[in-house]
DNA sequence: CGCTGGATAGAGCGTTCGTTCTAGTCATTC
DNA sequence: GAATGACTAGAACGAACGCTCTATCCAGCG
């Protein structure tokens, strides 16, 4: 290999933790096994509890947090898109819409599975998932302030607008189809020029 | 007992679907274990295989039909409060905030855990959850219609409407607040209101 | 009373789970 | 070229999984 000083391809830690995002986002925490997991990420299970020393868990926060950032970067490509907050909204359920039916229903919100499981089961998964929910609810804050929203309404209307995406990603997933996204999307732009200064 | 002739409390087959359907609520399908599921219910590993010769997953189909049902009788409850469905609408997202902070946060919608960790690896259960979905965005789809909503707009509104509701349920649970729920509340009687005819 | 069949009861089956453990590889450093 | 330490490799373990199986109970009936 030419340049050895940095990683040639991707690190092994890092194809652990990109492997069981994936496969937290279709079947979450439970369903997923651990050898299942080091099989597709070309890895073994030394390797995992050399990286991971929390094992399966500590693997599974990291993995959400990779999600985490992931679903953030969709949103951020979809909320630049449009200058205007209402349009953006909407740009991400159809980006959302794209993503799932691509990949044949099955890449839904990297965290909800997860997040749902783990309530009341697993602590630090559940704060992971938590913060990832706040952290998009930041980012569609962030769009309304700059556009002149009032502080509260801008906080409350980003809350509902990621629970929104959240419901709709899911029922489009459980029904195979564009629609509740879509639907969803026409209605959060209602909303959010409802409401604008 | 002076009864005979009928069940003189609740039978073991109802038992069963009922403990199944509260334990799926809190961790979904996987999360719950047959033999913990038979000694909640009062009933042993024997009488699940009698009355439901498909076993677990049988079994499971029961308890998100009783979930759908149980979370209908809600939504019922909360739309014929009001007369006016932006009203009816938020009346609901009261009682469910209610619901869950009394439960400390762990009885949130009974299907949703299930469905997504389901799809697409048992066809049978996200049948019945996708189901279940339809069931609840026709019963706020007729309060719609029946306050003269045209029929189109009742349809996407009632889709958006269930999936808001949906969404945001899971945020209340995972950040265990009301705010999630009762923020939808108002955003959703707004949307509802704007489309009055 | 004995017979019958729905319902109950739980020990035990084979499998799979997450994890541990020992052995090994290989580039880097003295 | 021996030593080092990060990393790889997978066999093996105890626990827990869903399910099967045989035995038993008991109300209804001739």
């Amino acid at each position: 290999m030419a340049a050895t000083g940095t990683t040639t391809e991707l690190g092994t830690r890092e194809r652990l933790v990109r492997t069981a995002s994936r496969l937290m986002q279709h079947g979450g925490y439970e369903n997923t096994p651990v050898k299942q997991l080091v099989r597709e990420a070309g890895a073994t299970l030394g390797s995992l509890y050399h990286f991971f020393p929390g094992g399966k868990q500590e693997l599974a926060v990291a993995a959400i947090h990779f999600g985490d950032e992931e679903f953030a970067a969709l949103l951020r490509a979809g909320l630049t898109a449009h200058p205007d907050p209402a349009e953006a909204v909407e740009a991400v359920t159809g980006l959302l819409a794209e993503a799932l039916e691509a990949s044949d229903w099955l890449d839904g919100c990297p965290v909800t599975a997860t997040a749902l499981e783990t309530v009341g089961r697993l602590p630090d998964l559940q704060a992971a998932c938590a913060r990832a929910f706040a952290n998009w609810q930041e980012l569609v804050a962030a769009k309304l302030l700059a556009s002149g929203y009032p502080e509260e309404e801008a906080r409350d209307l980003a809350i509902t607008v990621v629970n929104t995406l959240e419901g709709a990603e899911m029922t489009s997933q459980v029904t195979r189809s564009r629609t509740p996204l879509l639907v969803a999307g026409r209605h959060l732009a209602r909303l959010v020029a409802s409401y604008r200064p």
